[in-house]
DNA sequence: CTGAAAGCGCTTACAG
DNA sequence: CTGAAAGCGCTTACAG
């Protein structure tokens, strides 16, 4: 005996032919006895179809999802999200994750469509040539998260109006010796545009006293590169962090070097991690809807596996949490 | 023109049969001659098999990972040590979030093993007569990681020496009126096993005025228990709670009532997660080390796989995490 | 509305 | 070591 009934058993047991039993599961239309009769065998065998055998089904009903990590804070309520709303449309999704390696990030676009997905969202860090040629070479939809990707649909966070209106806040509150603490250029969305975004909102207020360090987006590193700036008696008033994590480097060094937040150092996030409401002070920070994002992404990628039309670059509103971290 | 290569493709091109080329990608011996044009074939169409097309192999190379969630500190360290470990080894991770629905949890068992994988690891949060069933189903090897699983493999963190030895530390530091901030008993390994450790670490030393208080895995959920028990002037000394995330919560009620840690509370977690060395003082807590689990549970599996001999239990050990939140 | 047949891309005995 | 054929579990034109 088999281990598992087949969509053969089911046929067999409703007297009906197995291209019948697909058509009855595919909602097509079907005379009633004969539904009838195929409910009842798929109940007595407790039938499920294989997801994976369509292999020459035009639609395969399953979402790749490439992945750069499932270690940050967004990505595990992105990838939360995004799950929920394919199961709620019954579609299966695919994690792929390439622990940040572009190279198989690239060939993934090309595995996943070689498995016959229906669509394809990738979680973006940094999208190079490679990227555009893969993508360009499937007829499979993809969908770019979190970076822009010029020759196609991405969908990001409004970086530009968020980094702004923190700027200007930072402006307002009267500090004009400012000092970013950010990732490397190499990651447009977060290393440029955010940066951007808040020099403009500071022009905007006359500010132009800026310095720039680099970080990267480790904790570690954070608080390492915090320690040098804040040992400089001639240290900037605020210190503008690139992430929650890395402003969670400048609380830990300030706190080493006996400074006070806000009396002494000013600092600022983006993120609006949970964890925000435990520091002293809490962190004024950004906070980017991961959820909506998610939820768009996996709307947007099927939409266009339907051929539906669909915006190019969809941008994610910002929160504004005001904490007590600027003096 | 076809969009993707196949077997086919290589296979002409490499003038073999297809089968030949199916040995070759599977490691059987082919003639050097037929080896050298195949991969030729394969280099030249940028050839990569679609793993989901094996509908008919012994082994599918495929594992399958049901999870009740991405949405926790130790699920995504879990997640990316498994997923190493087995693109390591060549096999393909199948990820399925049951959002911590059992009944979903259970008829994943099934469709997974209908999709042919050669093996399972659930990460468990409760074991039901329901799951032992859909296991015993099932010819695919399963294991149960987190929760022991009485008919079957399950690989554990050893709850019961890791709170014994922190009751013994408790009692150790002199304090004597001990309060529990718990999870509830539903959860066996966390609700029962890791308590009775605690338990017995302290009777140990003498201890036994210990008092229960109920919560949750939430943040908020502690944060409002804990509210009520410090406003009682005859709280206990010590909150012993399930898990950091409880401890967090425990100290967000103290500083809204003015009470020092560990001066005028003592407060002790399990977990060891990142973010405690931003905590002031820093929590005192116990850390398993999730990602020895998480290789653990995947090398077990594909032993399983394979018919090899694998042991019914596997306890994880822990590391005593001194921080400063007891007097 | 339905069945027989062919096909999806791969693997597996079975001869040779 | 290799090829032709059958098969995995499903879907899809194509007749009827």
């Amino acid at each position: 005996m088999k281990e598992h009934s087949t969509i053969d058993d089911v046929a067999a047991m409703a007297g009906v032919a197995k291209s019948t039993v697909s058509r009855y599961l595919n909602g097509k239309p079907v005379r009633e006895e004969s539904a009838r009769r195929i409910q009842q065998a798929i109940d007595h065998y407790h039938y499920e179809a294989n997801v994976f055998a369509r292999l020459s089904a035009k639609q395969s009903h399953i979402i790749g999802i490439i992945l750069p990590g499932f270690d940050s804070v967004t990505t595990p309520r992105v990838l939360t999200a995004i799950d929920k709303y394919l199961r709620a449309k019954s579609y299966t999704p695919l994690f792929i994750n390439t622990e940040a390696d572009l190279a198989y990030e690239v060939r993934s676009i090309g595995s996943l469509a070689r498995m016959n997905v229906d669509g394809i969202i990738l979680v973006a860090t940094c999208i190079t040539p490679a990227h555009e040629k893969a993508v360009a070479a499937v007829k499979t939809p993809v969908v770019f998260m979190g970076q822009e990707f010029a020759s196609g649909v991405s969908i990001l966070d409004d970086n530009l109006a968020a980094g702004e209106a923190l700027g200007r806040y930072i402006a307002g509150r009267g500090l004009s010796r400012v000092g970013f603490l950010w990732v490397s250029e190499d990651d447009i969305a977060v290393g440029q545009q955010r940066k951007e975004g808040v020099l403009r909102g500071l022009q905007a207020c006359g500010v132009t006293d800026v310095r720039n360090y680099l970080a990267d987006f480790t904790y570690q590193t954070a608080l390492s590169v915090a320690r040098n700036i804040l040992r400089d008696p001639d240290r900037p008033e605020v210190l503008v962090c690139a992430t929650d994590r890395i402003a969670y480097g400048v609380y830990k060094a300030a706190r080493e070097l006996g400074l006070r937040i806000p009396q002494d150092l000013s600092v600022t996030g983006f993120g609006g991690y949970e964890t925000n409401e435990l520091l002293i002070p809490p962190l004024t920070t950004i906070r980017f809807d991961a959820e909506t994002q998610a939820v768009i992404c996996a709307e947007t990628v099927l939409k266009m596996s339907r051929g539906e039309p669909v915006s190019q670059k969809q941008l994610i509103g910002y929160h504004f949490l005001e904490g007590g971290s600027v003096r």
